[in-house]
DNA sequence: CCGTATCCATTCCGATACTG
DNA sequence: CAGTATCGGAATGGATACGG
């Protein structure tokens, strides 16, 4: 039996991750955003193998997160180039980035750094800013199901977390 | 054989795909934000078969996203709650709903929305601000190896993405 | 209610060989 | 170089039955 298909929920991060979710996309995407755009680029800065980076990339040029463009000067072959609708995925590689760098290295082990170009320092840090200019949390938010939309009044649901302290 | 592991490359958004990169985990976790805490409710709201979803809960508990507390009024069972580092997940959830709320919804389609509970209103934009407080694009940045570390002078591969025009 | 155990189909993925 | 074809092992995932 098929996996069930999040394609058609009302849930938009469970469209993304029907769409991106899977182990390899998001490493090809990254590796697109790196300059990579041939076939063999991808297939050596990941360690793929070769059949499933030719599924990975035809599914991400069906859902056009990915182009294809001829090369000119060479026979017939294709190279790979982000869409915007790829080119939009860059605050999604951003976040898990800065979230790994917080919680997935030990003290001493080396990691890439993402760097702004023109100041040549590291990127400053992702952040939710509320209405009020202050930043948000998880705790001061909450989702309107779509069948609540026509209801503009307040939320049931806030509040309703309950985390870990740690 | 079994898949690469990338646990322990350098670079940081594969080791967040490499603990969290699954088809189900960021949907536990959205879950969690959303404040369900017991087995039965996750089940329920991903329609995951218990075994998977048995699984992951494991995992999750394993890399310290998610934590057990026993529920104190019922009998030896376990309630999940995110810990500190899964509720820094917060941004990714973010990033990727605001991308497919932007790429994968028809015109006419239905979506559930993230609120801000203090004033009622949809959650801003996700902004990455570079030094000079102008919003930084996948262009204006570069990824330093850690191999680089030492060499504190400018980006080489700065201006190498090409991308697509739409 | 909260899982565990088992079964089975599908999918994933690496390795390799092959083609233009 | 850029794939395609095929193989086989491993993991995924749904369904169901069972136990505490």
């Amino acid at each position: 039996m098929k996996r069930t298909s999040l394609g058609r929920v009302e849930c938009p991060v469970a469209r993304a991750l029907d769409e991106i979710g899977d182990w390899w996309s998001l490493l090809i995407i990254r590796d697109a955003f790196d300059g990579m755009r041939r076939f063999s680029e991808f297939q050596k800065s990941l360690g793929i193998s070769k059949g499933i980076l030719t599924a990975r990339l035809k599914h991400l040029v069906a859902i056009d997160v990915l182009q294809t463009a001829p090369i000119s000067d060479e026979g017939g072959y294709q190279e790979y180039v982000l869409t915007k609708k790829g080119r939009d995925l860059f605050l999604v590689t951003v976040s898990l980035r800065q979230w790994a760098e917080d919680h997935c290295f030990g003290k001493t082990e080396r990691r890439s750094t993402l760097m702004e170009t023109a100041s040549g320092k590291r990127v400053p840090r992702l952040a939710l800013q509320g209405r009020d200019g202050k930043e948000l949390d998880s705790s001061m938010t909450f989702v309107r199901k779509a069948a609540d939309l026509d209801d503009s009044r307040a939320p049931r649901k806030a509040g309703v977390l309950r985390t870990a302290e740690r």
